[in-house]
DNA sequence: GTAGGGTTAG
Protein backbone atom coordinates (compact mmCIF):
# COMPACT_ATOMS: atom_id res chain seq x y z
CA UNK A 1 0.00 0.00 0.00
CA UNK A 2 0.92 3.30 -1.45
CA UNK A 3 2.53 5.54 2.30
CA UNK A 4 1.23 8.60 2.53
CA UNK A 5 2.22 11.54 4.93
CA UNK A 6 1.29 11.64 8.29
CA UNK A 7 -0.35 14.85 9.57
CA UNK A 8 1.67 16.40 12.25
CA UNK A 9 -0.96 15.80 15.07
CA UNK A 10 -0.88 12.20 14.83
CA UNK A 11 2.94 12.15 14.74
CA UNK A 12 3.73 13.56 18.17
CA UNK A 13 1.00 11.03 19.57
CA UNK A 14 2.30 8.32 17.24
CA UNK A 15 6.26 9.34 17.67
CA UNK A 16 5.72 8.93 21.39
CA UNK A 17 5.34 5.69 21.27
CA UNK A 18 8.53 4.76 19.43
CA UNK A 19 10.75 3.62 22.81
CA UNK A 20 7.91 1.04 23.69
CA UNK A 21 7.70 -0.87 20.74
CA UNK A 22 10.52 -3.01 21.14
CA UNK A 23 9.55 -4.40 24.03
CA UNK A 24 5.61 -4.73 22.47
CA UNK A 25 7.14 -6.78 19.43
CA UNK A 26 8.84 -9.32 21.08
CA UNK A 27 5.55 -10.00 23.30
CA UNK A 28 2.85 -9.48 20.31
CA UNK A 29 3.36 -12.21 18.72
CA UNK A 30 3.23 -14.68 21.56
CA UNK A 31 -0.24 -13.34 22.52
CA UNK A 32 -3.15 -15.44 22.26
CA UNK A 33 -6.98 -14.21 23.46
CA UNK A 34 -9.16 -16.53 24.94
CA UNK A 35 -12.47 -16.83 23.73
CA UNK A 36 -14.75 -13.87 25.09
CA UNK A 37 -17.88 -14.82 27.84
CA UNK A 38 -19.92 -11.84 28.02
CA UNK A 39 -21.09 -10.37 30.98
CA UNK A 40 -25.00 -8.94 30.70
CA UNK A 41 -27.03 -6.71 32.64
CA UNK A 42 -30.61 -7.02 31.86
CA UNK A 43 -30.77 -2.92 32.64
CA UNK A 44 -28.55 -0.36 32.56
CA UNK A 45 -29.51 0.72 36.00
CA UNK A 46 -28.20 -3.01 37.14
CA UNK A 47 -24.96 -1.74 36.09
CA UNK A 48 -24.91 1.80 37.62
CA UNK A 49 -26.37 0.42 40.57
CA UNK A 50 -22.78 -2.26 40.37
CA UNK A 51 -20.65 0.84 39.63
CA UNK A 52 -21.77 2.82 42.71
CA UNK A 53 -21.27 -0.38 45.01
CA UNK A 54 -17.37 -0.32 43.55
CA UNK A 55 -16.30 2.76 43.31
CA UNK A 56 -17.93 3.21 46.88
CA UNK A 57 -15.67 0.01 48.13
CA UNK A 58 -12.52 0.40 50.35
CA UNK A 59 -10.51 -1.12 48.53
CA UNK A 60 -11.35 -0.75 45.64
CA UNK A 61 -11.80 -3.21 43.25
CA UNK A 62 -9.15 -4.23 40.87
CA UNK A 63 -9.32 -2.16 36.93
CA UNK A 64 -10.34 -5.67 35.76
CA UNK A 65 -13.50 -5.80 37.66
CA UNK A 66 -14.54 -2.58 36.62
CA UNK A 67 -13.43 -3.04 32.82
CA UNK A 68 -15.94 -6.20 33.08
CA UNK A 69 -18.30 -4.11 34.22
CA UNK A 70 -17.72 -1.34 31.39
CA UNK A 71 -17.50 -3.74 28.38
CA UNK A 72 -21.10 -5.00 28.97
CA UNK A 73 -21.97 -0.66 28.84
CA UNK A 74 -20.33 -0.86 25.54
CA UNK A 75 -21.76 -3.39 24.05
CA UNK A 76 -25.57 -1.85 24.92
CA UNK A 77 -23.75 1.37 23.06
CA UNK A 78 -23.93 3.52 26.20
CA UNK A 79 -20.58 5.01 25.10
CA UNK A 80 -21.31 8.19 26.69
CA UNK A 81 -22.20 7.06 30.13
CA UNK A 82 -18.81 4.55 30.04
CA UNK A 83 -16.72 7.98 29.45
CA UNK A 84 -18.40 9.40 32.58
CA UNK A 85 -17.65 6.10 34.36
CA UNK A 86 -13.90 6.28 33.03
CA UNK A 87 -13.71 9.99 34.82
CA UNK A 88 -15.17 9.17 38.29
CA UNK A 89 -12.86 6.01 38.37
CA UNK A 90 -10.05 8.21 37.71
CA UNK A 91 -11.63 10.73 40.14
CA UNK A 92 -11.96 7.86 42.72
CA UNK A 93 -8.30 6.65 42.62
CA UNK A 94 -8.75 3.87 40.39
CA UNK A 95 -5.56 3.42 37.83
CA UNK A 96 -6.11 1.85 34.24
CA UNK A 97 -4.40 -0.12 32.43
CA UNK A 98 -4.47 -0.55 28.12
CA UNK A 99 -7.62 -2.57 28.38
CA UNK A 100 -9.55 0.39 30.32
CA UNK A 101 -7.67 3.14 28.38
CA UNK A 102 -8.92 1.28 24.99
CA UNK A 103 -12.59 1.18 26.25
CA UNK A 104 -12.22 4.38 26.48
CA UNK A 105 -10.86 4.74 22.80
CA UNK A 106 -13.68 2.87 21.31
CA UNK A 107 -16.58 5.30 22.91
CA UNK A 108 -14.87 8.34 21.80
CA UNK A 109 -14.03 6.72 18.27
CA UNK A 110 -17.81 5.76 18.01
CA UNK A 111 -19.34 8.89 19.82
CA UNK A 112 -17.38 10.19 16.55
CA UNK A 113 -14.74 11.75 18.45
CA UNK A 114 -11.22 10.16 17.21
CA UNK A 115 -9.31 13.39 18.27
CA UNK A 116 -10.14 12.60 22.38
CA UNK A 117 -9.18 9.04 21.11
CA UNK A 118 -5.89 9.93 20.27
CA UNK A 119 -5.50 12.13 22.82
CA UNK A 120 -6.13 9.09 25.24
CA UNK A 121 -3.23 7.59 23.37
CA UNK A 122 -1.24 10.86 24.67
CA UNK A 123 -2.27 9.81 27.99
CA UNK A 124 -1.47 5.89 27.94
CA UNK A 125 2.45 7.33 27.47
CA UNK A 126 1.89 9.65 30.15
CA UNK A 127 0.80 7.06 32.25
CA UNK A 128 3.33 4.67 31.30
CA UNK A 129 0.39 2.46 30.09
CA UNK A 130 2.13 0.42 26.49
CA UNK A 131 -0.93 0.80 24.14
CA UNK A 132 -1.03 -2.51 21.73
CA UNK A 133 -2.40 -3.88 18.62
CA UNK A 134 -6.13 -3.02 19.77
CA UNK A 135 -5.57 0.93 20.85
CA UNK A 136 -4.13 0.90 17.18
CA UNK A 137 -7.12 -0.80 15.23
CA UNK A 138 -9.49 1.18 17.72
CA UNK A 139 -8.09 4.40 16.35
CA UNK A 140 -7.75 2.78 12.75
CA UNK A 141 -11.74 2.11 12.80
CA UNK A 142 -12.45 5.45 14.49
CA UNK A 143 -10.17 7.02 11.84
CA UNK A 144 -12.07 4.87 9.06
CA UNK A 145 -15.98 5.38 10.28
CA UNK A 146 -15.03 9.77 10.08
CA UNK A 147 -13.88 9.03 6.81
CA UNK A 148 -10.35 10.13 6.93
CA UNK A 149 -8.69 7.15 5.21
CA UNK A 150 -5.57 8.72 4.69
CA UNK A 151 -4.61 9.27 8.75
CA UNK A 152 -5.90 5.45 9.36
CA UNK A 153 -3.51 4.29 6.42
CA UNK A 154 -0.74 6.27 7.98
CA UNK A 155 -1.68 5.36 11.50
CA UNK A 156 -1.54 1.61 9.92
CA UNK A 157 2.07 2.43 8.45
CA UNK A 158 3.11 3.89 11.79
CA UNK A 159 2.15 1.24 14.14
CA UNK A 160 3.94 -1.62 11.49
CA UNK A 161 7.05 0.61 11.54
CA UNK A 162 7.08 0.85 15.04
CA UNK A 163 6.80 -2.74 15.07
CA UNK A 164 3.32 -3.89 16.21
CA UNK A 165 2.13 -6.60 14.22
CA UNK A 166 -1.53 -5.76 12.68
CA UNK A 167 -3.99 -8.95 13.48
CA UNK A 168 -6.94 -9.94 10.74
CA UNK A 169 -8.49 -7.60 12.78
CA UNK A 170 -6.46 -4.54 11.98
CA UNK A 171 -6.81 -5.82 7.97
CA UNK A 172 -10.08 -6.17 8.05
CA UNK A 173 -10.62 -2.40 9.27
CA UNK A 174 -8.06 -1.10 6.51
CA UNK A 175 -10.31 -3.43 3.84
CA UNK A 176 -13.47 -1.93 4.61
CA UNK A 177 -12.03 1.82 4.79
CA UNK A 178 -10.79 1.11 1.32
CA UNK A 179 -14.11 -0.61 0.29
CA UNK A 180 -15.81 2.65 1.81
CA UNK A 181 -13.86 4.85 -0.33
CA UNK A 182 -14.70 3.17 -3.46
CA UNK A 183 -10.75 1.81 -4.38
CA UNK A 184 -11.46 -1.27 -6.06
CA UNK A 185 -7.83 -1.68 -6.98
CA UNK A 186 -6.55 -1.53 -3.62
CA UNK A 187 -9.49 -3.05 -2.25
CA UNK A 188 -8.54 -6.38 -4.27
CA UNK A 189 -5.09 -6.27 -3.68
CA UNK A 190 -5.04 -5.56 -0.10
CA UNK A 191 -7.47 -9.26 -0.46
CA UNK A 192 -4.59 -10.53 -1.68
CA UNK A 193 -1.58 -8.97 0.68
CA UNK A 194 -4.33 -9.91 3.76
CA UNK A 195 -3.68 -13.71 2.14
CA UNK A 196 0.06 -13.51 1.32
CA UNK A 197 0.62 -12.35 4.91
CA UNK A 198 -1.27 -15.43 6.24
CA UNK A 199 -4.35 -13.69 7.19
CA UNK A 200 -7.01 -16.10 5.44
CA UNK A 201 -10.00 -13.34 4.06
CA UNK A 202 -13.18 -15.12 5.29
CA UNK A 203 -16.60 -15.00 3.57
CA UNK A 204 -17.19 -11.49 5.06
CA UNK A 205 -13.77 -9.73 3.63
CA UNK A 206 -14.73 -11.36 0.70
CA UNK A 207 -18.38 -9.77 0.83
CA UNK A 208 -16.67 -6.27 1.36
CA UNK A 209 -14.46 -6.27 -1.82
CA UNK A 210 -17.62 -7.74 -4.26
CA UNK A 211 -19.83 -5.27 -3.01
CA UNK A 212 -17.43 -2.58 -3.49
CA UNK A 213 -16.89 -4.15 -6.93
CA UNK A 214 -20.75 -4.36 -7.53
CA UNK A 215 -21.03 -0.71 -6.45
CA UNK A 216 -18.24 0.41 -9.03
CA UNK A 217 -19.97 -1.05 -12.23
CA UNK A 218 -17.19 -3.70 -11.74
CA UNK A 219 -19.84 -7.30 -12.01
CA UNK A 220 -17.32 -9.37 -13.96
CA UNK A 221 -14.47 -8.75 -11.72
CA UNK A 222 -17.16 -9.11 -8.47
CA UNK A 223 -18.15 -12.55 -10.06
CA UNK A 224 -14.63 -13.76 -10.48
CA UNK A 225 -14.02 -13.27 -6.56
CA UNK A 226 -17.28 -15.54 -6.18
CA UNK A 227 -16.30 -17.93 -7.91
CA UNK A 228 -12.79 -17.65 -6.24
CA UNK A 229 -14.44 -17.76 -2.65
CA UNK A 230 -16.67 -21.19 -3.47
CA UNK A 231 -13.20 -23.15 -5.39
CA UNK A 232 -11.66 -22.42 -2.33
CA UNK A 233 -14.33 -24.42 -0.46
CA UNK A 234 -16.58 -21.65 1.03
CA UNK A 235 -20.14 -20.86 1.11
CA UNK A 236 -21.45 -17.41 0.37
CA UNK A 237 -23.42 -15.98 2.18
CA UNK A 238 -27.12 -14.23 1.60
CA UNK A 239 -25.49 -10.67 1.68
CA UNK A 240 -22.74 -11.70 -1.15
CA UNK A 241 -25.73 -13.55 -2.97
CA UNK A 242 -27.99 -9.91 -2.66
CA UNK A 243 -25.36 -7.63 -3.69
CA UNK A 244 -24.56 -9.80 -6.65
CA UNK A 245 -28.18 -10.10 -7.59
CA UNK A 246 -29.00 -6.46 -7.18
CA UNK A 247 -26.17 -5.85 -9.33
CA UNK A 248 -27.30 -8.03 -12.03
CA UNK A 249 -30.86 -6.62 -11.61
CA UNK A 250 -29.40 -3.04 -12.07
CA UNK A 251 -28.06 -4.30 -15.57
CA UNK A 252 -31.16 -5.98 -16.67
CA UNK A 253 -29.50 -9.17 -16.51
CA UNK A 254 -32.46 -10.84 -15.17
CA UNK A 255 -31.35 -14.70 -17.08
CA UNK A 256 -28.46 -13.99 -14.62
CA UNK A 257 -30.85 -13.16 -11.32
CA UNK A 258 -32.66 -16.13 -12.20
CA UNK A 259 -29.38 -18.68 -12.55
CA UNK A 260 -28.15 -17.63 -8.80
CA UNK A 261 -31.58 -17.20 -7.15
CA UNK A 262 -31.47 -21.26 -8.78
CA UNK A 263 -28.06 -21.59 -7.42
CA UNK A 264 -29.28 -20.28 -3.81
CA UNK A 265 -32.41 -22.61 -3.65
CA UNK A 266 -29.56 -25.72 -4.71
CA UNK A 267 -27.24 -24.45 -1.80
CA UNK A 268 -30.00 -23.73 0.32
CA UNK A 269 -29.41 -20.23 1.25
CA UNK A 270 -33.14 -19.15 1.90
CA UNK A 271 -33.93 -15.73 0.20
CA UNK A 272 -34.23 -13.08 2.79
CA UNK A 273 -36.61 -9.27 2.25
CA UNK A 274 -33.74 -8.19 0.22
CA UNK A 275 -33.73 -10.52 -2.17
CA UNK A 276 -37.21 -10.61 -2.62
CA UNK A 277 -37.52 -6.97 -2.77
CA UNK A 278 -34.85 -6.59 -5.42
CA UNK A 279 -37.13 -9.22 -7.54
CA UNK A 280 -40.28 -7.14 -6.87
CA UNK A 281 -38.11 -4.04 -7.57
CA UNK A 282 -37.32 -5.74 -11.43
CA UNK A 283 -40.63 -7.17 -11.85
CA UNK A 284 -42.01 -3.75 -11.37
CA UNK A 285 -39.77 -1.54 -13.41
CA UNK A 286 -40.57 -3.93 -16.27
CA UNK A 287 -44.25 -3.61 -15.94
CA UNK A 288 -45.00 -7.30 -15.28
CA UNK A 289 -47.08 -6.51 -11.96
CA UNK A 290 -48.79 -10.58 -12.29
CA UNK A 291 -44.76 -11.73 -11.55
CA UNK A 292 -44.43 -9.35 -8.68
CA UNK A 293 -47.70 -9.61 -6.90
CA UNK A 294 -47.49 -13.68 -7.06
CA UNK A 295 -43.09 -12.74 -5.36
CA UNK A 296 -45.04 -11.29 -2.40
CA UNK A 297 -47.43 -14.23 -2.29
CA UNK A 298 -44.30 -16.15 -2.41
CA UNK A 299 -42.42 -14.27 -0.02
CA UNK A 300 -45.47 -14.16 2.54
CA UNK A 301 -45.57 -18.24 2.18
CA UNK A 302 -42.28 -18.35 3.57
CA UNK A 303 -42.71 -15.74 6.52
CA UNK A 304 -41.16 -12.75 5.34
CA UNK A 305 -43.79 -10.16 5.73
CA UNK A 306 -43.06 -7.41 3.11
CA UNK A 307 -42.31 -3.78 4.40
CA UNK A 308 -42.93 -0.56 3.22
CA UNK A 309 -39.57 -0.48 0.92
CA UNK A 310 -41.30 -3.85 -0.73
CA UNK A 311 -44.61 -1.97 -1.09
CA UNK A 312 -42.73 1.52 -2.79
CA UNK A 313 -41.45 -0.86 -5.61
CA UNK A 314 -44.66 -1.16 -6.87
CA UNK A 315 -44.94 2.20 -7.59
CA UNK A 316 -42.37 2.04 -9.81
CA UNK A 317 -45.50 0.45 -11.94
CA UNK A 318 -46.12 4.21 -12.55
CA UNK A 319 -43.05 5.22 -14.70
CA UNK A 320 -44.01 1.99 -17.28
CA UNK A 321 -47.51 2.97 -17.10
CA UNK A 322 -47.04 6.53 -17.62
CA UNK A 323 -45.05 5.55 -20.98
CA UNK A 324 -47.35 3.31 -21.74
CA UNK A 325 -50.37 5.54 -21.33
CA UNK A 326 -49.31 8.89 -22.01
CA UNK A 327 -53.29 10.34 -21.81
CA UNK A 328 -53.91 8.92 -18.65
CA UNK A 329 -52.98 11.12 -15.39
CA UNK A 330 -50.59 9.31 -12.92
CA UNK A 331 -53.32 10.21 -10.10
CA UNK A 332 -55.78 8.34 -11.98
CA UNK A 333 -53.84 5.51 -12.51
CA UNK A 334 -52.85 5.06 -8.74
CA UNK A 335 -56.56 5.40 -7.74
CA UNK A 336 -57.45 2.78 -10.01
CA UNK A 337 -54.52 0.92 -9.07
CA UNK A 338 -55.39 1.29 -5.35
CA UNK A 339 -58.70 0.32 -5.85
CA UNK A 340 -58.36 -2.48 -7.81
CA UNK A 341 -55.72 -3.98 -5.35
CA UNK A 342 -58.28 -3.05 -2.46
CA UNK A 343 -60.85 -5.10 -3.69
CA UNK A 344 -59.51 -7.73 -5.66
CA UNK A 345 -56.82 -7.86 -2.53
CA UNK A 346 -54.23 -9.71 -4.49
CA UNK A 347 -51.28 -10.25 -1.94
CA UNK A 348 -53.21 -13.81 -0.52
C1' DG B 1 -9.06 -12.02 33.93
C1' DT B 2 -10.76 -7.36 31.07
C1' DA B 3 -10.40 -4.25 25.34
C1' DG B 4 -10.80 -3.53 19.00
C1' DG B 5 -13.42 -5.18 13.15
C1' DG B 6 -17.21 -7.54 9.80
C1' DT B 7 -19.81 -7.14 4.12
C1' DT B 8 -26.10 -6.14 1.22
C1' DA B 9 -29.74 -1.55 2.44
C1' DG B 10 -33.65 -3.68 -0.83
Amino acid sequence: MAKLHSPSFLHSFVNGVRHLSTLHSSLSSSVKRTPKKHISFDNVDDALALFDKMIGKYPKPSIVEFTKLLAPLVRMKRYSLVVSMCTQMELSGVSHNVYSLNILVNCFCQLGRVDFGLSVLGKMLKLGVEPDVVTFSTLINGLVKASKFSLAVSLFDEMVEKGYQPDLITYSIILNGLSKIGDTDRAVRFLRLMEERGFKPNVVAYGTVIDCLCKNGLLEEALHLFSELKVKGNRPNIVIYNCLIHAMSNLGQQKEVRRLLNEMMDSNISLDIFTYTIVIDAYCKEGNILEAIDTVRTMRKQGIEPDVVTYNKFFCLLCWIDSCCLNCSKFMVVCCLLTLMSVVNPWN
